[in-house]
DNA sequence: TGATATTGTATTGTACACAATATATTTAGT
DNA sequence: ACTAAATATATTGTGTACAATACAATATCA
C-alpha cells in the first residue's frame, strides 16, 4: 500500500503532534465548536443538543437509535442528553406503544419555533470565518470521506 | 465576501447536519480517536494523555501553560489529566523555583520508555485506514489553516 | 411454543472539556 | 517599596463521551 520510503516518512514524523491528523481534526473540532458556543449560549443550548435539534428539525419523531446513528452517539451519551433537552421543554420523550424498547423522539411548540432563532446563525458563522465556498463544500466531502474509511477499518469492514 | 446566491445556497442548506462543517470535524474527530483507543488502551493511556506524551518526547520540562497552548486545552482540563499521569508513573510534577506559578512537567523513566512502545503506531493506523499519502498531508495542512482562522475570527485578529 | 440470540435503552463509572471563580505570584508603574 | 494589573494554577460545577453492564422486548429457529 505505501513504499518503504514513504512508511519511512511515516515513522519519522508520525509522532510529532503537528503532523498527526488526528490531532488537526481534534483541534479543528474544538475550535469550531467554541465558534458556535457564544452564539448557542444566547438561546440556552450546547452544540451536541444543536446537532439534535438540526435532525428534529429535518424530520420527526426519531427514536434515539435514529439519532445516534446519525450522529455516531451512543445511548450513553444522547440519554442524558435528551432529558436536558426535555427539561428546557424543547423535546418530548415517548415510548413506542408497538416497540416498547423504542423511545420517540418528538417536538414540542417550543422546539418548533426555536428553529427561527438560529436561521442565520450558519451564515452569520460562515462570514466570520471567511472561508472560501469551494473550500468548504470540498472539505466536507473529504472529511465524510474520511470518516467513512476510519469506520470501515475499524468494523473490517 | 459572498455574492447574494452563495448567501442564498448558505441559508438553504446551512441548517443540515450533513452539511455542517463543524459536524463533518466533530464526527471524523470522534471517529478517530476512536480507532486510537483499543491500541492506546493496551499501554493504558488515552488519546489526550498520549498527545501531552507526544509533546515531551519532543521536549521536556514544559510547563502546564505550555502544553495548553500547543493543544489548545485549559487548566481545567490538564490539572486533572497530569495528576492522573502522575499517578500511572510516567510524569513528574514540579513547581519552578523561579517563578512559583509554574508547575513544570517532565518525563520519568517509564515515561520515556513508553515511547518504544508506541513507535510503530502511526504507521499502524495509516496502513489501517489506506489513506492516500499525498490527500494525508494536504488535508492537514488545511485543517490547521482553517482552526487558525477561527481562532483569529473569535479573537478579533 | 420455548429457548436463544439480538436489539434498544438505561445506568454506572471514568475521563475529558470548558466556564466561572478563587488564590497566589510576579510584573509594572509610581 | 507599594499598589494595581497581569499571569498561572487550582477548584467547582455542568455537560458531554464512551466502556461496561443490566434489563426488557422482539425476533428467530428448532
Amino acid at each position: 500500500m505505501l513504499t518503504e520510503k514513504e512508511l519511512e516518512l511515516v515513522r519519522q514524523e508520525g509522532l510529532k503532534v503537528d503532523n498527526l491528523l488526528c490531532f488537526a481534526l481534534y483541534a479543528a473540532s474544538r475550535t469550531a465548536v467554541d465558534a458556535y458556543r457564544p452564539l448557542l449560549g444566547k438561546i440556552g443550548i450546547t452544540y451536541p443538543q444543536y446537532l439534535v435539534m438540526l435532525l428534529l428539525w429535518e424530520q420527526e419523531p426519531r427514536t434515539i437509535k435514529e439519532i445516534g446513528t446519525a450522529l455516531y452517539l451512543d445511548s450513553g451519551t444522547l440519554s442524558p442528553l435528551l432529558k436536558r433537552l426535555e427539561k428546557k421543554g424543547l423535546i418530548n420523550r415517548q415510548r413506542d406503544s408497538q416497540d416498547e424498547r423504542l423511545v420517540n423522539i418528538s417536538l414540542t411548540g417550543e422546539g418548533h419555533a426555536l428553529k427561527e432563532q438560529v436561521r442565520d446563525l450558519p451564515e452569520t458563522l460562515f462570514c466570520q470565518i471567511g472561508w472560501p465556498l469551494e473550500d468548504f463544500g470540498s472539505l466536507v466531502k473529504r472529511l465524510h470521506d474520511l470518516t467513512g474509511r476510519i469506520y470501515a477499518a475499524q468494523t473490517g469492514g
